[in-house]
DNA sequence: GGCTAGCATTGAGTAAGATCGATACATCGA
DNA sequence: TCGATGTATCGATCTTACTCAATGCTAGCC
């Protein structure tokens, strides 16, 4: 920090002070929207949204998830757990199968938030 | 997977089977994806976001992330370096300081990545 | 009840990321 | 040139996350 270190428009000195920085977001709104992000952030995660995204009736069943990914069965239903708790998916029994849908309201505040 | 396991819409018999999902998303473009969230995928992170979208110029010294993110020197250039990669922003030295600021066109990409 | 099939959970191994102290590099002023 | 200051990199440590084999649980069928 030094007296010289200022934006290059002109601004009141006051102004540039980090004071002014606290209060922009705040660490539990930032730890919050992080823990959503950390859902996006796999390629595995993302390919199920997408898949969610396109399926017809907005649904699809868990056994159809795991050929595409080429990944575990344990595996996939790690990620679908994780995408439930961050709130973007979430799944329904019928009878043996467990069918997921989209939250789209969660995706849109994700989606908000980077406007932010 | 089971021939009983199908969207509960009606659909062609054809159209419940994993291969109409491989093309969604394939693997390269959900790995990009993933690793442009993950840049998000931390509190330091998007509060040094969050500050540069608010700065007056719409950038910000260095010097200026180190108090209020409430890290050390080194912990703020390695969080900088993580955006810098991402391409979420990009920095300019100017004498002995270097000023950051958002790539709003990567941002944007992003979001509309939400959409699909 | 016993069997099979779909899904979730557990435990372990490995990889990746966050953090910081020490240090190196770059710039500026004396 | 030398010292001071701002920033980046390195090395080490600690935590978190991904993955899968093994196992447990639930629902339907015989």
């Amino acid at each position: 920090m030094d007296a010289q270190c200022r934006p290059t428009i002109e601004v009141a000195e006051d102004a540039c002070c980090p004071s002014i920085f606290h209060s922009l977001l705040d660490t539990d709104a930032a730890g919050a929207l992080a823990r959503g992000f950390q859902a996006l952030a796999d390629p595995a995660r993302l390919r199920v949204l997408s898949m969610l995204a396109e399926a017809p009736g907005g649904e699809v069943c868990v056994c159809h998830f795991v050929e595409p990914l080429g990944k575990s069965q344990p595996t996939v239903s790690h990620h679908l757990k994780v995408l439930t708790e961050a709130g973007l998916v979430h799944g329904e029994r019928r009878g043996k199968w467990v069918w997921y849908s989209l939250d789209r309201a969660r995706l849109a505040e994700l989606r908000a938030a980077i406007d932010a």
